[in-house]
DNA sequence: GATGAATGAGCATTCATTCAT
DNA sequence: CATGAATGAATGCTCATTCAT
């Protein structure tokens, strides 16, 4: 969690150095807006231009080309998500509260970030896995890995499923997904977040260890 | 289900009208591969000549625009999906039975239709939603009309819990797109009709009535 | 004056051929109408399809062209307005009450045939002069010639200024040209025909031999 | 009149600002040889660039559409053929001197500006009618209210004819319209400025009260 | 004669990117 | 570091024309 206490990258509190943080943070922002409204392909660098107050030129200068401004803004905006759900799943003192916190901050988070979160769901296009594909990689081996890590042990304990880890991950996030999706296509009311307990409640009921039986 | 026995069009057996329809079907193909392959705005109406082996001139006489053509795909797939989903819940006995088809439905015409898969759960980017717009919310209006229906004798009987629809949805379909989302995407090994059995249980152990509770 | 009381195309009352003649009648009117609104070149054929009811392949088999289709409007849209001017010229019984004839034969011909009036005085486009050019070169030759042998003794009597042919045109009918211009593109009220008595009376004042002078 | 010395443009000596103004000058007059060879419509942004040796994204840069590039330049020489106008219209002592003035300046500024006046009296083709009109009605508006203005009195002192205005114009600039149209189209040798005599004595006597009666 | 599907050259326009100032 | 003019390849789309039926 940067603590600018918003999600896309942080200010050194110098100078000059942060003058030019702050116009790197301007030109996310402006970013944002527009892959979020236009998708990868569609959304103009000189959109970003206008919405930012930036010139092209300083927005090359900054990013170097439209893939990297995608790349980074993409990077960052999971970084986020990531330490958020760590931070929380670290605190959590059992399985059942981890499933439930998994689920919830997931919620939360698309709640409270609503634009990162389309952004981030609308499944980067095809095509721009290029740039930016070693650094999320990295950033995602690491995130899978440490949730394994701590799943491991409650399994291990016969308080989790045994479940294929795809499998796993669908069930504990996928209903939240898809309530998120609908809710940020303006297609259900209500903050995704008060279904929380509903969600996370279910999540838990799916993945802790059956009883009597098997997988 | 059309008689040619896949999801786009249908080919009367006439002699000028079933050209025009195969000529029709070959520009729909080549397009879910160039829409699949780069998004919409990257996917270049030339390169549905090259793949499709009609002229530009076919192509728009017989979609109009890149918009229509999008919008004919995404429809004559949604349909699809619908119409196979809606044919074996009305063949399901009970409520148990229902919920589990549908689950089993999706992964299963994922498996079967993945391209039109990718097509469709890329989420139609964000400006295509014009040509098409009415015709899809009319499919599906009655999509959802039909399975409400269908689902109401079974909560009022106090089979199924009585959530908010979205929520609902999210729980019955949510692990399935995420899973689907993940094998269409590469990332994930074996067909993903191979968890039906793992991901309908747990819908069912998700929707069916709390024994003892309130949802 | 074409025996069918409209000035495009006559009809001979045969089965077979009159329909042939109403179908080309059918197109020409149509092709007036885009003609006049776009421009040569912006009228688009399908458009004339649009409005006759003809199939593209019926177009063509009566014009050959487009630039056909123009050249027989513009020549039998020009025809008809000459042999107009010509016959009130015959019958006109001196030199005032021709020149007088010939400004109120424009005046009135343009109110009465508003359409073809814009057709032709837009100026055919500089590329089309082409297909029709022979003809029309051949029909305005053979108006002008006309018109200069009805003038020679009118002028070798000393009725009228012996004046540059250009000049004398310009001073005959660019009044008229100028307020059908002005009317024809919706800039003035009233018809151009009840200007005619004062521009022909003008017409004659700069026209008839000055009392006592050189031109 | 603007310093440069030609109608289209002025440019100021500086440096960037000129280098600027230059580009525009050059994509003017490129496109106005363009727009004047082949009419709107059939007239090719392609053609530009390779007269004017910018690149189509500098002319678009610099004109955003093929529509404002051709309204810059109906605006443009429209502004200088009125400005030359007023400028002898003021200039001259009394009712006659101005008339002829206006007819002068007509067929003298055809004669200098043949390109131009070519352009301007082709009358923009009908689509055209958007980007600059508003800009043009203003311009024309302007004018004609400093021609009526000027008019006025002479028409109160019975100096000149109290004509509806639409006729006044047509006696006044109808000749020297309908020449200039000939000499521009090639159907007219020697320079239309030669018949200025002739033409501007008709309008004056055309216009010039009549001795002992009505209008 | 009529029809309309097919063709493909041509066009206006957009847009990522570069670079001189 | 910032600016914005310049570049030119690429794109969606139009349209005159042909031709098999």
């Amino acid at each position: 969690m940067p603590a600018t206490g918003h999600p896309l990258g942080a200010g050194s509190p110098g100078d000059r150095a942060s003058a030019t943080a702050a116009r790197r943070r301007t030109i996310l922002a402006a970013a944002l807006e527009c892959f979020t409204e236009h998708g990868y392909a569609a959304a103009a660098i000189d959109d970003v231009r206008r919405r930012s107050g930036a010139s092209v030129g300083s927005i090359y200068h900054h990013f170097g080309s439209k893939q990297e401004l995608f790349g980074a803004l993409y990077v960052e905006g999971m970084a986020d998500y990531q330490e958020g759900a760590l931070a929380l799943l670290r605190a959590a003192p059992g399985a059942r509260a981890g499933i439930e916190a998994l689920v919830c901050h997931h919620l939360e988070w698309v709640s409270v970030n609503p634009d990162l979160a389309r952004f981030l769901l609308a499944g980067r296009e095809t095509e721009v896995r290029l740039a930016s594909e070693a650094r999320l990689r990295e950033v995602n081996r690491a995130f899978f890995a440490a949730i394994e890590a701590w799943l491991e042990p409650h399994v291990a304990a016969g308080r989790l499923r045994d479940l294929p880890f795809d499998r796993f991950h669908a069930l504990l996030i996928g209903p939240s997904q898809e309530l998120a999706r609908h809710w940020l296509a303006g297609r259900a009311r209500g903050s995704p977040a008060a279904a929380a307990e509903t969600l996370a409640d279910a999540a838990w009921r799916s993945l802790k260890s059956i009883p009597g039986g098997a997988a």
